[in-house]
DNA sequence: CTGAAAGCGCTAACAC
DNA sequence: GTGTTAGCGCTTTCAG
């Protein structure tokens, strides 16, 4: 069995209460005492229960982390934000995966409120706005990527318009002045939202993104491949590509030399995601927004203890968005906000 | 604040004592006492406290997950399998990313002890037998995927010679018999075994995989794309490829076309990971070794169950794979264990 | 400066 | 059948 504070207290020769002082360093003691405690909970290996102590703390120093639809692509990074921001205050995660279910994820909540974390981020693949997890939660909530329904709730999410506008800033910057957008179905709003982001910023520049160039369909690199074909032959004048993710990206860049045309020289190309391992993959390399993933989990990590704190910050904040310039659209960000490395992460897959 | 037992047995008119027996449905007393307790721990919305709980029982039904080197491509299938296991017996998963830090590492186990977790998980994006996670720990270790350089330590992990030898396998079926191999870097314990399985497998049926045909690399769609161009100058005959990831398959299926060789009719591709956002996408999709990661979560989980409940099993086992059959060597399967969707899981990213 | 005592939320013997 | 008591490991008044 591990060592309790009692066994401390009796091999150092004080009383229970003392030990605790002394080794939390709080209280007043003769400091021979307090290095005598400390020494004897080093020699007999204590470690202190965690569990015991919030039972009178009231803090766990734990929270919850619950994913609605499986671990995808987004969530190393996010994760990775949130450990980094939670470890400040030498919090845990736990997980749980609800998988699309309500039961399941009704279940989870139970077994987290069950061990008191302080407080839950509930995240998903989807920015649109989701039902929220349950009402009158006995901890605190942030929804992180995923947005709740609530505008009383702390959600706090990419920017998807900005996106939009960095993509086709960087193509126009290149020299692109027709510009299409190949990208995923409508029934999301990031899709919804990078349209609009994209239209405003042509706009600024007097360019403009018809109807007639823009197509939904799958985020899948199929679709690129067809799509992009088609696209050209209606409108071969098209110089630009705004892609809805770095699959489709890739789809239309192996497209576009099919049928013989240059990237970038003929047309340039910019995808969504940042997925490097695709991204840098493409022949040539694909230019890509980046979602700052790492940064939206820091942020929501503050949120979090802040929430923790008692300072809540209701309704949904956007964070914006960075470029990652690579061949396919090989000119200057301006003041754009430019995507470097990863940084503390371990990269990708 | 939270009503705790205490609340209910005031409420209830009986005493703490009773309450508890009646709400664990222990002890013997009038089904109305028991009806009523039960009731009043409904109305007040009553959740017992499980830290609470676990300060008697000795055991907090949480185990940790440490990944040694951050969340991969891998980590999704054999969390959710672990994730699985586990909820048969109500244990929750506390998260930890090393990130290559030995410090960190320590850091954490620290916390997990401190937090008295009843196991840990161990694992990381190599195979390779690493260090111990620590000596004299006071829970229970499994090591998944990555696997302990102690044989006295319990490891799981993927057999990746029967992958080896399922891909030339499949090769060989199609018809190949000039079979070559593009594969990642051979300080990768994974790659020297998965040659060792192709060449044990195409031993039995005649064939051979001479050093001259096995090309180490970059685990790169790059690597994929340049060295199959200079294979096959080098040797034209060559009519079948085994290749250690799904990106290099990518590039050595790009690389093909590029030279005009068709897939499969020309010379048959069969790729590793199966990671079928990469492989299906591949045109024409790529066949694919599956390691069954969801599987091995499982098993992972179900093994420190067991030890967690004193059945150790120290060593290491090595689960098979499967083969994802897909058009870039579409023969039959024979008898071996065909891989056929990633059934509980949501899929890929 | 140090320690006895009470209590955090819950469970488990053992009385009544 | 139900309640009293003690105790899990730790913190925190408050006396001494």
């Amino acid at each position: 069995m591990a060592p309790t504070i009692r066994d401390i207290a009796r091999v150092a020769g004080v009383s229970v209460a003392t030990a605790s002082k002394g080794l939390n360093g709080k209280g007043r003691m003769r400091p021979e005492t307090r290095e005598r405690i400390v020494q004897t909970a080093r020699d007999l290996g204590f470690r202190p229960n965690r569990n015991a102590r919030s039972l009178t703390s009231g803090r766990t120093y734990t929270v919850g982390l619950l994913t609605r639809n499986g671990y995808g692509r987004f969530t190393p990074a996010l994760l990775g934000g949130v450990e980094d921001a939670l470890s400040a205050d030498t919090c845990s995660l736990l997980l749980c995966d609800a998988r699309r279910d309500a039961v399941r994820e009704r279940h989870y909540i139970d077994a987290l409120a069950a061990r008191r974390v302080d407080g839950l981020i509930v995240t998903g693949r989807e920015t649109d706005p989701a039902p929220r997890v349950g009402r009158d939660l006995p901890f605190p909530v942030v929804y992180a990527y995923t947005v709740s329904a609530d505008p009383a709730d702390t959600s706090v999410t990419v920017d998807d318009e900005h996106g939009g506008r960095l993509a086709v800033r960087q193509l126009a910057r290149y020299g692109c002045r027709r510009i299409a957008h190949l990208t995923g179905p409508p029934s999301y709003a990031a899709v919804r939202d990078r349209v609009t982001g994209a239209r405003a910023a042509l706009a600024e520049e007097s360019l403009d993104l018809p109807d007639s160039r823009v197509v939904y369909g799958p985020f899948s690199e199929e679709m690129g491949f067809t799509h992009v074909r088609r696209l050209l032959e209606r409108d071969p004048e098209i110089d630009g590509i705004f892609c809805g993710n770095d699959q489709i990206a890739r789809g239309a860049a192996d497209g576009l030399a099919a049928i013989g045309r240059r990237v970038p020289d003929d047309v340039a190309l910019v995808g969504f995601d940042n997925w490097t391992l695709l991204a840098a993959s493409t022949r040539p390399a694909v230019a890509s927004v980046d979602m700052n993933l790492y940064r939206l989990g820091r942020v929501v990590g503050e949120t979090l203890l802040a929430s923790i704190d008692g300072t809540v910050t209701p309704g949904i904040s956007r964070l914006p968005c960075s470029i990652a310039v690579r061949a396919s659209c090989p000119a200057p960000t301006g003041d754009d906000p430019v995507w470097t490395s990863d940084a503390p992460l371990v990269p990708d897959a």
